[in-house]
DNA sequence: GCCACCGGTGGC
DNA sequence: GCCACCGGTGGC
């Protein structure tokens, strides 16, 4: 039996919550019912913002006629860490990669004359669809029939909101409602007129947020990143990977026929930041939501996480959890402290020195269709210029450096 | 005033 | 060295 399709009767899981988890109908449901994503860190100003803000900052000050003066370069030299230095080193190449890509892309596929001359247009990440959506939508001036939350809003609404959300994006990847925005205009970015009539434009702050858009998994056998289409599925696996590790042949219960010979779904490369999640965490108790926020690069610390009550109360740390749970015995009767872990991801690349995998060891090769072909679109894209999204990634608990000595 | 974010600190 | 905990602080 297939311990990761969730929809059998046999959930690898035994705990409650993961039976009320399944009842949510996850396993084979392509329609990716788990939107929400995790807010989290953001630097407090532009200038200190992730590396991956780099090629933004650099392409704003460096485009033609662009109204920003010329930003001094992040002060790499002067960050604490020398490993967390070079980690957002990489990922600002490789941010300043994706740029490029598409930048390219959308040269060959838009005129010049037409990509001209809107200020507003954000240089980076590279224009999407949503962008040339919200500048469709911007320049229609129109009202739209439904306005859609803001995918920021709290995300605590998930639970109650994956059906709602789910069908959004399967109408926003369905480009032929493009000239019939009622009912299913792009829920990311779209304007609106206030009661005054007054355009009300989404408003770009200068706060970067890291939001965690997709959820990767490691195959145990071929080392390839295969995408886990919600988030309730990634932490069944998470929590089971040592008894059950992972395989690509656990993927056809939301991606038929996939087989380790297919290529990996993800790669580092692909632009987006990525953060090694730990395994063997609880899935988060029913009602319960677990994020994770991610601190600027120079803080001291990776991430933060947090869990979010049923009531709305954040808690921060295991006597957080204990102070909650003698404020409501309610919850205390069917909660135990096991069910949470306050453990956070660490960057990629860095490994503790506790920890036997290297993942530079087992990047997987890049896939000219990645993730986007079947995962909804990442949150992190509703605001280019503040969201930058995130991988969080679960590496294989293997013992890699074994296989390296033996190797060496 | 709230809260997200950050850093200090102490225990292991 | 790592991590849990929590208080300070600045932005909104």
């Amino acid at each position: 039996m297939d311990p990761f399709v969730s929809d059998t009767t046999g959930p690898v899981t035994t705990s409650p919550k993961t039976q009320g988890q399944e009842e949510e109908g996850l396993g084979t449901d392509p329609s990716f019912n788990s939107l929400t994503t995790e807010s989290v860190g953001a630097s407090p100003d532009a200038e200190g913002g992730a590396a991956a803000t780099q090629a933004d900052d650099e392409a704003e000050s460096g485009a033609p006629g662009s109204p920003s003066p010329p930003r001094p370069p992040p002060s790499i030299s002067a960050r604490r860490d020398p490993l967390r230095a070079a980690c957002f080193r990489r990922l600002a190449a490789s941010c300043e990669a994706r740029r490029l890509r598409e930048a390219a892309l959308l040269r060959a596929s838009k005129p010049p004359a037409e990509k001209a001359e809107d200020p507003d247009e954000p240089i980076w990440p590279p224009r999407s669809r949503y962008w040339r959506r919200f500048v469709e939508l911007k320049t229609m001036g129109s009202r739209p029939a439904n306005p859609v939350p803001n995918p920021d809003e709290s995300s605590l609404s998930h639970i109650k909101s994956q059906d709602m959300l789910a069908d959004k994006v399967v109408d926003q990847w369905d480009d032929s409602d493009t000239e019939n925005s009622s009912g299913s205009a792009s829920y990311q970015v779209v304007p609106y007129k206030n009661v005054q009539g007054e355009n009300n434009l989404p408003v770009l702050s200068k706060k970067r947020k890291f939001i965690i858009s997709t959820y990767s998994v490691q195959c145990s056998t071929c080392q390839k990143w295969r995408v886990v289409p919600s988030k309730l599925k990634y932490e069944q696996i998470r929590e089971n990977i040592i008894q059950v590790p992972f395989s690509c042949k656990y993927v056809h219960g939301w991606k038929p026929q996939v087989t380790c010979h297919d290529p990996t779904d993800i790669s580092e490369d692909n632009g987006m930041a990525w953060a090694i999640d730990i395994p063997c965490i609880p899935q988060t108790p029913l009602g319960w939501e677990r994020n994770i926020t991610l601190r600027n690069e120079q803080s001291t610390r990776f991430a933060d996480v947090y869990y979010i009550s049923p009531t709305g109360r954040k808690v921060r740390s295991m006597k957080d959890v204990e102070r909650y749970l003698e404020d409501n015995p309610d919850y205390a009767a069917r909660l135990q402290l096991s069910q949470f872990s306050f453990r956070v991801p660490k960057p990629p690349n860095c490994p503790r020195q506790s920890d036997l995998i290297e993942p530079t060891e087992v990047l997987p090769p890049v896939h000219e269709d990645p993730v986007h072909n079947y995962m909804p679109a990442p949150h992190g894209e509703a605001n280019h210029l503040t969201h930058i999204p995130v991988i969080l990634a679960l590496q294989v608990p293997v013992m890699l450096s074994k296989k390296r000595k033996l190797n060496q």
